[in-house]
DNA sequence: CTCAATGGTCAAGCTGCTTGACTATATGGT
DNA sequence: ACCATATAGTCAAGCAGCTTGACCATTGAG
């Protein structure tokens, strides 16, 4: 049951390091969206359902990212409907800076576990959650 | 960071075991309610402090689960102030229910990893995490 | 006997999500 | 070429969970 105690502690650590670096307003279901977008071709729906919401909720995340700077908009040529998401270079600043927070948890398990243990308690995780869509629950 | 991946999936089986098994309203939030209060000696801000919340939210959360027979409210005789909570029989039921659930992911687990791996993986993460209070961010 | 501290509730407001309705574009069948 | 249906997206209203602020009752220290 300690998965929900590291789980929950892991966010905490990656939304104090963003705040340190600077990234005040983005909140850690933003970061998921960021995944996402950042993985390319991603529309509102795309978002919608690696975030596992309605497409009305996706869509006002995403309205808020590109109000704050992070994501643009742009027309996709051989849909009108479409409309591609793409992140700003504040947002690729923003996400490196999450991969930065993220590493810095990870050094702090190292000093727990040594680098060895940090190594096999990554392989097991990875074993059984071979990565699917985050769903912010809870 | 499969740890968030992996804990989302967690609380998802729960929360699925405890439907199965007859419970529909109770919430993720409420089940970390239930570890404070079955510990013994629990009052509404005892509560909001394990959650992590305001003692107005927590009291809210009290209320509903005392509204749906899960809870009761007990006078302290030595402080008038105070309102002790406790679990009633369907909030230990409920308890063990989540508490199954729970042990039926882990076994999930095991096909994954084996025994072995699985009782390494929770002593590793029992060592990043001495489990500490839960905070229901994110 | 005060008076600050503590435990708790009530009330109002914000935010993130949902459902429902709607517009605009795309596409397949006739 | 035309219509019906499906798809991408937004607008609007409502709900749930949380917050802040105010308040009441009880306690305990001076």
């Amino acid at each position: 049951m300690n998965v929900l105690a590291t789980a929950s502690r892991v966010i905490e650590q990656i939304q104090d390091g963003l705040v340190r670096r600077g990234f005040h307003d983005v909140r850690p279901a933003h970061g998921f969206a960021f995944v996402r977008i950042s993985h390319g071709d991603a529309t509102v729906l795309d978002v919608a359902e690696h975030l596992g919401v309605t497409k009305q909720a996706a869509s006002q995340l995403v309205e808020q990212l590109v109000q704050r700077g992070y994501v643009t908009r742009v027309a996709d040529p051989s849909d009108a409907r479409r409309r591609l998401l793409a992140l700003t270079a504040r947002g690729r600043a923003c996400t490196r800076a999450a991969e930065a927070s993220a590493a810095e948890a990870v050094t702090a398990w190292q000093g727990e576990l040594g680098v060895d243990g940090t190594r096999r308690l990554a392989r097991l995780l990875a074993r059984v959650s071979p990565d699917g869509p985050l769903r912010p629950i809870w």
